[in-house]
DNA sequence: TGGTGTGAACAACTTCACAGCG
DNA sequence: CGCTGTGAAGTTGTTCACACCA
């Protein structure tokens, strides 16, 4: 938030979450002060490159010592928004859907599921094991202002995510993170992460192929 | 696999694959020639981009006409390795690995999970819905190298992932997928795809939060 | 004519190398 | 003295613009 220069190129925001995550570690450890050597070296990555990145948003080192640990992460939590606590909507509450709702890496750092919407009648009424209670589809726009949900999340079958997409929009919710194997659309403002499986299955098959 | 040219981006081999989702859709649409133009809307890239993509590989399209969608389809799955089967082994049976190994958009396109490994002896023995029997992880070895599984998918907690991925690569095992919150190690020639949850979500909360 | 294939221009990102400071 | 912060150099990836050909 503080933002020093321009633009922050998008690979910047990635790798913050993962110093972020590797300095998660390092306090657990009672690590006190860390290089960018040393940091680097945890998340493989150029020490020049933490350095960088952290410029676009301040200066957060000490010369000659490196950076405190606890202060650094307090700094980064602050700029990605990791100092409060997020709502998400699941969409759609499949196998997917029911492992990423009770999935607790996520509500360890903040990430909360507090509603879950599907339209097989069936499921309706029924309790994941996390305790979350699946609503219809039609109660989307109603819960998720009621319940102040920022982040949707898109576990449909891929025929279904661009209307899941559409509704959430309309909420309007801002941020999606889709798990549907479909491209969907969105208006300006709206910031879709996919999660896509099959790409990432693509990339290893075509290592074990090319050579 | 012809392989015109020196190095390939991998930031191709990524949009390769999301080319061949595409024209997998405009093939089940009957849909017989697409220009990179079209291809990319769908895509949304820049239809540049897609013929620079295709010629690190031959040239694929007639002038004036566009590609033929089944040829194209074809191409791409041969340079990726898609036009076989791949076995899968999955360590960590927990709420996700179960959706993963049970997900059908996997087998469809020829990724198959063929053994599933865990160390809970509560597990071991069990039928997952899609029929696979989960074994314990002593077996991973011996089973891998029976099967033929060449592509590992890790989905235990973070402390144990880079265990399961020693394990796997001591089969050897060559490509892996790391569903894990962790940063794993591999020796040259081994690729790993991490599917980082986190650092998804943490982008759309940067995303919302600098504004 | 119309759309591909591609060198050349451009833009973005990464790494180097070192000045500057605690 | 050691490690950060950062301009400059280097590298990689993207887009343009047009020659070329079915």
């Amino acid at each position: 938030m503080p933002l020093k220069s321009g633009r922050v190129p998008p690979a910047t925001i990635t790798r913050l979450s993962l110093y972020a995550r590797r300095l998660e570690e390092l306090k657990t450890a009672r690590t006190t002060v860390v290089s960018s050597d040393r940091l680097a070296s945890l998340c493989q990555v150029n020490p020049a490159q933490i350095r960088k990145d952290l410029t676009y948003f301040g200066e957060f080192g000490v010369r000659g010592v490196g950076y405190y640990v606890e202060e650094l992460l307090f700094q980064i939590h602050k700029i990605i928004g990791l100092n409060r606590v997020w709502n998400l909507g699941l969409v759609g509450v499949g196998n997917l859907g029911t492992a990423l709702a009770c999935y607790e890496n996520f509500s360890k750092r903040g990430y909360l599921f507090s509603a879950a919407f599907d339209n097989d009648p069936r499921k309706i009424g029924t309790k994941l094991p996390c305790g979350l209670i699946i609503e219809p589809v039609e109660r989307l726009i109603a819960t998720c202002r009621e319940l102040d949900i920022e982040i949707g999340a898109v576990a449909t079958p891929a025929e279904r995510a661009q209307e899941a997409v559409d509704l959430l929009v309309s909420v309007p919710v801002r941020a999606i993170l889709n798990f549907a194997p479909a491209q969907v659309q969105v208006p300006e403002g709206v910031e879709v992460a996919s999660v896509d499986f099959a790409g990432h299955l693509d990339r290893l098959a075509y290592h074990l192929t090319s050579r």
